[in-house]
DNA sequence: TTAATAGTGTCTATTAGACACTATCAG
DNA sequence: CTGATAGTGTCTAATAGACACTATTAA
């Protein structure tokens, strides 16, 4: 093989809802360099390994699943003096993750946390890490206007308040539940109605539940007011 | 430097406009693999040279400009078996480039042509380049809906008209001369007005003169159709 | 009952698309 | 003049956003 040979890597945004605020999964770095810094999880691709399939494999160590969960790329990052260590291409992907259990099982790194965005400082995370969150978050934000991705942070089962709370999360402002209800409920393909209603509905009339659609572009958009 | 190493390399997918029809930019290989078979432009990155870079010396070694083209990262493309010669990992990026003289200039390559992207069979290209060509002209037209990058695929100044003819051959469909000159006019900072118009009205009103604005999203976005 | 949330209807200002009409050129 | 292209005005159907109103629960 001709010319210079780099190290490559996966590098994961996993972002969630998490009481109302957009959040993303951080982990605390064991070894050099930037040792007990935060980063974004992620690790090198093996050998024989196509870089979907590493990206899954990192999420499933970090988080303990992977199932249900949307994954897609982000962009490529290989400025020459990323890596202290070496010339390191970094593959980003964009993963959106329902709720989940409070802890990360499975996790191997030496600590993973959920961090609501708007907290991390970029400056403080390891490598340009900042950078590629800064991207993400950005990303996801489009992609909610004009794709059903919001669902991708509901559970299985879901009602339209909860998605709405995901609008509102990921925006950071509110927006309007009657109009919101309707504008979701008649964009053919976004939901499917599951016949059920919620039965926890504490002092409220019950609200029935939907499951992810098969649609993909959202026309027309949910605009971002 | 821990865990595999692999070559790395930049492919552009090149698109300009030519009689009405959205082209991508082909070389022809000189060496293998694949010698001889169609190919994006592309190359390795260089020790010490951001990606970005590299994208910018390929486009400029190809078509012997560079100056005002537009160009974005596309995506990454590592599957294991994607080169023959060993683990590739390729960066690629879309560049819009105004129409620009008949025979690419500056070329390094064996053979550079403008090829309409509806008569490129993607099975015919090296590598998985008709995979990569395919996810660029999607990206073209999902952008143009959305922000002013068609005004990237003209001259310094243009005319409305022209920009409506970029609009049609990308699409693959006519637009309403009208209100598509009402919507582009109308959006705040598409659009620099010179205050000059066409000398060269062949048959009608000479058309204003205007100049790409700074607007970088555009709400609304002019829709398919 | 009240408080809360789910969901529908309605009004208004704005917009997309269709297309009539005017403006300005070449020949 | 005719024919062509540039650009504006107008009409209509559809839509976004504001918000009144009904439905169904818990307490």
């Amino acid at each position: 093989m001709p010319y210079m040979q780099v190290a490559l890597a996966v590098d994961l945004v996993v972002l969630t809802i998490r009481e109302h605020r957009l959040c993303v999964l951080l982990v605390e770095r064991g070894i050099e360099p930037y040792e007990g810094l935060a980063a974004l999880p992620g690790g090198f691709v093996l050998p024989g390994e196509d870089l979907a399939d590493a990206a899954y494999r990192e999420l499933a160590e970090e988080t303990g699943i992977g199932d249900g969960i949307h994954l897609e790329q982000l962009a490529t990052y290989g400025a020459p003096g990323r890596d202290p260590r070496g010339r390191t291409v970094s593959v980003a992907w964009l993963a959106l993750a329902p709720q989940m259990a409070e802890p990360v099982a499975g996790s191997d790194a030496s600590g993973a946390h959920w961090i609501p965005v708007d907290d991390v400082n970029g400056e403080a995370l390891a490598f340009d890490h900042g950078l590629i969150l800064k991207d993400g978050v950005e990303r996801a934000r489009a992609k909610l206007e004009y794709t059903p991705l919001g669902a991708a942070f509901c559970p299985p089962e879901f009602t339209v308040a909860h998605l709405r709370a995901v609008y509102e999360a990921v925006w950071g402002h509110p927006l309007d539940p009657r109009n919101f209800h309707r504008k979701v409920t008649r964009a053919p393909g976004f939901l499917c109605p599951t016949g059920r209603v919620t039965t926890t509905a504490d002092g409220g009339r019950p609200a029935q539940l939907f499951t992810r659609g098969d649609m993909d572009v959202l026309n027309p958009p949910i605009v971002r007011g």
